[in-house]
DNA sequence: AGTAATTCGTTAGGCTATCTAAATATAATC
DNA sequence: GATTATATTTAGATAGCCTAACGAATTACT
């Protein structure tokens, strides 16, 4: 059952490296894409509460945002209610990133999983399921 | 399904993010520690070679080697066979580190996945298989 | 044998991601 | 109003990853 650990892990870096390729492509690397697509799926952030989400601390945040700043993605702006704070929100161009994002992703995952029954497919989506779960408990 | 794709790049983004505190306590990284794994299981192998399998360009692999051999874990030595090559092996250290290391994670997995039923446990780990069967086709 | 092409590994240089510690600005509390 | 706490940024470090360029050794072709 460690065996489970070992692969995971192992598996989780090889993926990564992967698709790390195909988001240069996109021009986005992937902890940006997975901040931007928080802000666009559940709005606005501040920093810290994006640093929270993505598990980061927050300078490292504040470098990400800065990028997705620096490429249009999205755009920072004052908190109403805090003058210390920023709120950083996706741009219509942040939005059809994401978008176009995904779609390059599905195309090639149906490339790559089109070897794959559709139970193995199936297989595939639970094993995500347990991990999202898993994950998700901090 | 296309969902599988995005959650799937999500969780292996936090689930790396996630385990890379562990082995920092472990004081070895992520993609050390995979190369480091297959010179203890499949022996030793040359940079080049060891660089295709884990999927990353040769001049990374000179630095993870040289990661690994600065901390003991590995050695290079003169390819037999052929004067510009360099053969590297894991050290007894190497290999007791890497056992440490799949304990701990383990332990951690036991722990973090102490509340998931067996099934899901199983199903998890046929996500793992799937997953590494399209990793493996190149 | 002798030259040309290829291969192996490293070095150099650049970008991104990540951290901790310290600085800055604002808010909250007593 | 002075102190303490919070939000973000800046500074500085390490690591992983890449491409380009290079020296050394091997292989291929005359």
């Amino acid at each position: 059952m460690g065996r489970v650990a070992d692969r995971l892990h192992s598996a989780a870096i090889h993926l990564l490296r992967r698709l790390r390729v195909e988001d240069e492509a996109l021009g986005i690397s992937a902890p940006r894409l997975s901040a931007l697509s928080v802000l666009v799926f559940a709005g606005p952030k501040r920093i810290g509460e994006l640093a929270r989400i993505e598990q980061v601390e927050p300078p490292t945040m504040t470098k990400l945002v800065d990028g997705l700043v620096r490429d249009g993605l999205a755009l920072r702006e004052d908190d109403p209610d805090d003058a210390r704070a920023v709120r950083v929100r996706a741009t219509a161009t942040g939005a059809r990133t994401l978008r176009r994002g995904r779609a390059k992703r599905l195309a090639t995952l149906r490339a790559t999983l089109g070897t794959l029954s559709p139970g193995e497919l199936a297989a595939l989506g639970e094993g995500v399921d347990v991990l999202e779960r898993v994950l998700g408990e901090r």
